[in-house]
DNA sequence: GTCAAGCGTTTGTCCTGACAAATGGCCCCC
DNA sequence: GGGGGCCATTTGTCAGGACAAACGCTTGAC
């Protein structure tokens, strides 16, 4: 309705990942005034516009763009590139929704001023903690099926009572228990081998079997251990602990899968970063 | 490097939002096969996609597009209105990053299945619990200044030791305490007036002073209620909290909030979406 | 000295046109 | 009847041009 309502903004968040990582880089290189050695290869089959973001995000990361670094017209730019302005439009523009630069009219484009700067191309939602060096180590507790709930049936969208996949899994890194995981998946989705399940993680083994994930919405609180809990993941009973629930949908907005976690509080926190849509 | 290599797909957030607020939607209300009224005003100020992109969207909110539905190829869907494919295509492709389309080369673009329907326009970060009905009450604790420890220092980039501001707030709904707000600011940044800290957020107050907000890291976890924070929140010592540590940055760069907040687990919890990105 | 108007610069929006690549269904052949 | 190849459809990518709107600086007036 009205042009520019946006009353406050919505935030859009980059990425969540996983836990304690904790990279303060420093990155005081500082921009030289050398113009960047861009090019584009038309024989790739790499989209011209992502080869320049890419390029230019790579600039970022080393620090050969400094913060707050105007990035020169995009006029020039794409003379100097031999491509078309919104070629090079949509290359600053995918940058620019990952919350790495800032336009402005009649400025310009520049480099977001640090500090911000994404806290990894982090990815799936924590079997990747061994990209953190956290080596985890995966045992499986539970891996049959059960009746749903009312609470999985409603979240996977079955019939109460009809029979779904559950799966127990304790997750530990260096030895030490870090948290349990209980997923619920539909009937019939993908075969869940133990040996398997023990090897790698859940979203991994979804996507290797086709199942293409799209979104998920996740519910974050604290609660005490219980009985159960506090054996498994060797804390005193009452300890706070951090849940974590979650239902993922593939693209044809199927439900396929329903999470619902514990985690250490001493041993683990959610870190994502926001950006502020415009 | 390579062209898709994509390993695992980093997720986006579409937005964070705030407490308890569950609105299952039924709309079951299935497809029409009339084609959607859909125009545009090309005497409006406002960009012929962004008023496509609203219509969709509006559609695709009451029900008139249902999930799963094809919206008919780009070039008719242009021919139609008077505009061009990559009009069309820039309206499309904003409803494909909030993560209501998908696209299929060859196939078309579809709403996306329902059920991921975003849980609200929502907006700043909490403050407006408000639009979920809450009332929210804030009362001022604190609001002065004090020199900055070494954690304050670091996330605001200010000196040690030197002056910063510190707010402290307790937040209430329903005349039940919900959260207790600690804010350490830069000096100079803006006026903190108590009353207004009462009336209203933090972040209105800073976007009314002309502070851009663009992006924030966050940390969220569980720790014990100590005996402060159990007095407070009117819980017992021990009990579960949820834990949310945030520096806020502006459009330049600069840290403009430092936040350390603590929730009543009974109370709150973090719901948020994740869209993964193509 | 201060404030306002003007101007160049840069991004925002929009158009037309074209070819490439992926998908899915149809048809033909075996 | 089953399988493979062809083809129409649809989105993905890219070019080149045009005008509007916003910003910042400079110039000019008071």
């Amino acid at each position: 309705m009205a042009p520019a309502s946006i009353g406050l903004s919505p935030p859009r968040c980059a990425m969540a990942l996983s836990g304690q990582a904790n990279y303060a880089r420093p990155v005081t290189a500082h921009g030289t005034d050398r113009p960047l050695p861009l090019s584009v290869d038309r024989t790739s089959p790499v989209p011209l516009y992502f080869q320049l973001a890419q390029q230019l995000e790579a600039a970022v990361e080393q620090g050969r763009l400094a913060p707050g670094a105007l990035l020169g017209n995009e006029i020039d730019l794409a003379a100097r590139l031999g491509l078309s302005r919104p070629t090079v439009r949509q290359a600053i523009q995918s940058l620019v929704d990952k919350g790495l630069m800032v336009r402005r009219r009649g400025v310009g484009t520049q480099v977001v001023h640090s500090k911000v700067r994404r806290p990894l191309e982090l990815s799936s939602l924590y079997d990747d903690l061994e990209a953190a060096g956290q080596r985890p180590a995966t045992s499986v507790l539970r891996n049959t099926t059960e009746p749903a709930t009312a609470e999985v049936a409603a979240a996977l969208g079955v019939a109460e009572g009809s029979e779904v996949h559950l799966v127990e899994r304790l997750r530990s890194a260096h030895g030490e228990p870090m948290a349990l995981l209980r997923n619920h998946l539909p009937p019939g989705l993908l075969p869940l081998v133990t040996e398997e399940l023990e090897a790698t993680g859940l979203y991994r083994l979804m996507r290797a079997s086709g199942v293409t994930l799209h979104s998920a919405r996740q519910s974050v609180g604290a609660r005490a251990a219980d009985d159960r809990q506090a054996r498994a993941l060797a804390e005193p009973v009452g300890a706070p602990l951090l849940t974590m629930e979650r239902t993922t949908y593939d693209d044809s907005g199927r439900a396929v899968e329903f999470g619902s976690h514990v985690y250490r509080a001493e041993r683990y926190a959610f870190e994502f970063q926001l950006l502020v849509r415009a």
